[in-house]
DNA sequence: GATTATTGGTTGGTTTTGTAACTATCAAGC
DNA sequence: GCTTGATAGTTACAAAACCAACCAATAATC
């Protein structure tokens, strides 16, 4: 295996390289709350955001879902459905645009969401415990201009 | 839809997460260089990510690719597979140790690292560019912390 | 007010990924 | 040197993501 030579014009770090480490970072810091939701609660990544989404906003269409989290319309169709079977939300049809479904949270989906979210918020703290205070701040603002969130 | 109150103690906001900020910054900035090298050289992320590590660091195994990048074993086989079905690279076994195969780019393949290796590295630029030196260097080393690379 | 375009949402088929189990080779202990 | 246990890498099957086409309702155009 090849000396790495930080100033060789050849040389490129992939592990410097930000789309591969926000991708990293991404992965690695999200797999500790990953087995929460998923093996705890059986659910998927899409279908914690949505709960995430009506928990906190109250009522929401799935393509105000769409617009705020920036996830697929397809992906949040499923999600929608597996939240209904699990019986943590329901629909109810806009009679003024019979397209549009409101989505709520039902009492025992919003003991989930809450529980949920105060693990979020425990592990979120954890996450950020390795830096300042000034440093985690400066991250997240870096990172929502990255996703285009600003 | 209700209004978001930061200073309500029930309210959390999903978009400052860390592990959803991480994953839709990952997702967002790793777009653009995506586009190139799925749509004009018909490669997957996995294979790039190891036709780099080939191209930067001349010959490896399989295994150094798993350790070097995190990435899972299986992923690194199919990416070898890949790579090596479109003659990028030739796998050569190793008659010290016949369970290791030493991997190695063809010509091709060289050639194709080198033209991704510069879009690689103008766009990272571009992107580090929305910072100050001093903050890109900071979000640097704290996404590798975070990533378990440091 | 019929026709066309747009929008909200779902479905079906194909790729990719994830997870386990598997083969082959080597190393260690006895 | 034979058993047991690791290690490098592959494969098979299930779970999930992706993409395109689709339906139904509304909006826009003429």
């Amino acid at each position: 295996m090849a000396h790495l030579d930080d100033d060789d014009p050849d040389t490129f770090d992939l592990r410097s390289f930000l789309p591969f480490l926000l991708n990293q970072a991404a992965e690695e810091s999200s797999l500790e709350f990953q087995r929460v939701y998923k093996n705890r609660y059986g659910m998927l990544r899409t279908e914690w955001r949505v709960l995430f989404h009506l928990g906190n906003y109250g009522e929401m269409t799935a393509r105000d879902i769409v617009l705020r989290a920036k996830i697929h319309k397809t992906k949040v169709s499923r999600a929608v459905r597996g939240l209904q079977q699990r019986r943590y939300l329901h629909r109810l049809r806009d009679e003024n645009d019979r397209r549009v479904e409101q989505l709520s949270l039902t009492a025992s989906g919003q003991a989930v969401y809450r529980e949920l979210r105060d693990i979020a918020r425990d592990y979120d703290a954890k996450l950020a415990a390795r830096f300042t205070t000034g440093e985690a701040a400066l991250l997240r603002m870096m990172l929502r201009r990255l996703a285009g969130m600003d």
